[in-house]
DNA sequence: TATGAATGAGGGTTCATTCAT
DNA sequence: AATGAATGAACCCTCATTCAT
């Protein structure tokens, strides 16, 4: 180990000098997040993060152990950046309501936040095998939110009661994730199309809601 | 000749020479395609694939121009591969009985292939952008399918009318993928479950089928 | 900033750092001198070179952007050296003996550098078409100077008018660049002998004069 | 060493079969002198001396050790070609129309053969420190014979008599050796143009004979 | 005899990481 | 604290050489 270890992000900033350093931290941080999400793990360059937050190479190592300590803290950021987004604003929404809100929420999230999806679809690029703790619970927290619409919507009588929330709350996620994914993609033959964002809010709608008849 | 630049898959393995070689050029494909599986197309390296193949890393050259052309091979293989499988049966079944034929299929390749989820999931945009032509039409085939299937289905007054299929084929078609994955992911943040299975079945006959009242 | 293209040769060396580095990127282009003048361009290696120089072989990509550009730089910097050390000291001299001097300080200044004469052989046709731009008028100047002093001494009438100076220009500087290069070839048939050098002076002297009788 | 040590070249190719075999021999030997001519002994390839003699790369191992015994082979026999170029044809010409006829027709023999000025040049591409002892006399039969044409003319008070004739008909040999390789350099900084070969002979004939008053 | 499939050492190059300044 | 020069392991790829057929 080195005789200086990893700064870690100081609670609070006093000096102006910690003040400095927690902002080259940050420039860091988000240029990470744009070279991993551009380029997958393998793809991005320590060089390359520095270039963009505009330090040097070496000043990387002060901050993080390695590439891939850098590499979990940025998964570990976006996670929570995301999550916190897709928490429902209005306690008032029926549950299809929020469904949709959290769905459209989390589109534009990864229109600004391109390594979400990547990481989301476990892309091979990222080699997330390396990191391991972390993606072990990168997506609860997600299913939690959606499951505990579902429930809110099924003990209100709007959703169909037959069967556990657990499954449906899995699918509505991937499809969450899927698309959320789409605008990052910018692959043609995976469009992000308004249109098919609308017929996945139709299915889910068409799929949830109790029998409007009964 | 000597030189010769790639030596092309023999359509008939006549002398026990091309046979063997044949052998040989299917093994590097699997360990290709379990390579790139594991680590995409950045992190996968010929040596490694070499060594799992059992062949000197020399050899991969004589089949393949270099690295990006055995990944474009791989895809395309992978690809037909699947595709071939999901081709509906029975043209007797009733539409949402196709899907699901053809879902359960599809799930079941990839726990027999597991390698094909991890392809289509590796994103293009992030180094596979060269490779361009393979990627294009490597799932409009299996959106085809099923946007035939709808077509049917709505000719058939079986299932709604309002929408054009298109929209509902991609939707349907990111879920099969997503789900087909799963098995190879053995991440347990995404289960390999057969309620969850039954569960996107289920959201399917939900979703699609003209409202029995009408 | 981090991923520096490449490091250029700074005009003063105003740090210690700064000094050590172009003391470093000097000991590369003085290996790699002798390793392209004893094994051409492709028979070099940059392991030998950055072996030979002392650093490890990824430094010279700091200083050279590959194998190639340290090519160029090498044959231009000699070639700049080397007709810098033969224009002409005294203007006063006659053609014949301008001549002369500038033919045996090429001698003398290839026996201190003796790798020139392997760099003018390498022949450009064989690996060098790439480097191109730099080959074009990497003799330009020597012929220029020797066209120079001819036509100075044809107008003083001490040299011959029948021909123009072009031809037999090119014909001088291809021995001075032959005799130049002995020093250096070491072969024992083809010798670096004082003799024969007079004798090219005789040859010279022979040829040019207008006849003395005339 | 190989259960079947390297096959000679026949003195007479009495069966069908050695005929045959020697005409492969031939079309190698052909096929390595074009090769080696145009890219030098490291770019130049065993594939592509194969393919250009329209034979398997694994058979030039049978008649030749290696790539520098091929190489060996190849620059004896194109210094004996060469050589044999250049005996005079007539015997009853003058001393400085045998030179000018040798030199012509050397010229025009390293238009055909492109590997020769190369080696004459000591071209670092060639890596002529390998062979070592083919390269000790390659170029004293080319100057027995100039030597030999300059004492025929100084005996018959032709030409000066001053000086030995070895210095001279070093000159002489290298500004032959020089513009022979024009032709085959194709670099315009050093142009293959009839004016200047016409200045080289013109400078010869300047320079040798006995002074025309005396 | 002749082939060409197969090998693997070694080439040029990149880049994560260290450390003197 | 911050820099960026320097390192060297590991990458992809080429090609001389061998050997089963």
């Amino acid at each position: 180990m080195s005789a200086t270890p990893i700064r870690p992000s100081p609670d609070a900033s006093d000096t102006p000098r910690q003040e400095a350093s927690e902002r080259r931290r940050r420039s860091i941080l988000d240029a990470a997040r744009a070279c991993f999400g551009e380029s997958g793990f393998a793809g991005a360059t320590i060089g390359r993060i520095a270039d963009r937050a505009g330090v040097s190479n070496g000043l990387l190592y002060r901050f993080f152990r390695n590439k891939e300590h850098l590499f979990e803290v940025v998964l570990e950021e976006v996670i929570r950046d995301w999550v916190r987004e897709m928490v429902p604003r209005d306690a008032n929404q029926s549950a299809t309501d929020a469904l949709e809100g959290m769905f459209r929420r989390s589109v534009e999230f990864c229109r600004a936040h391109p390594l979400l999806p990547a990481l989301l679809r476990d892309d091979p690029t990222l080699q997330l095998a390396r990191v391991g703790s972390a993606s072990r619970d990168r997506v609860q927290p997600h299913r939690d939110l959606v499951a505990g619409i579902l429930s809110r919507g099924v003990a209100a009588g709007e959703l169909r009661a037959e069967l556990d929330v657990a499954a449906p709350a899995d699918v509505l996620c991937q499809l969450q994730s899927d698309y959320s994914g789409r605008a990052y993609r910018r692959d043609p033959a995976f469009p992000d199309d308004p249109a098919i964002i609308d017929a996945v809010v139709a299915l889910m709608r068409n799929a949830l809601p109790a029998s409007s008849a009964s």
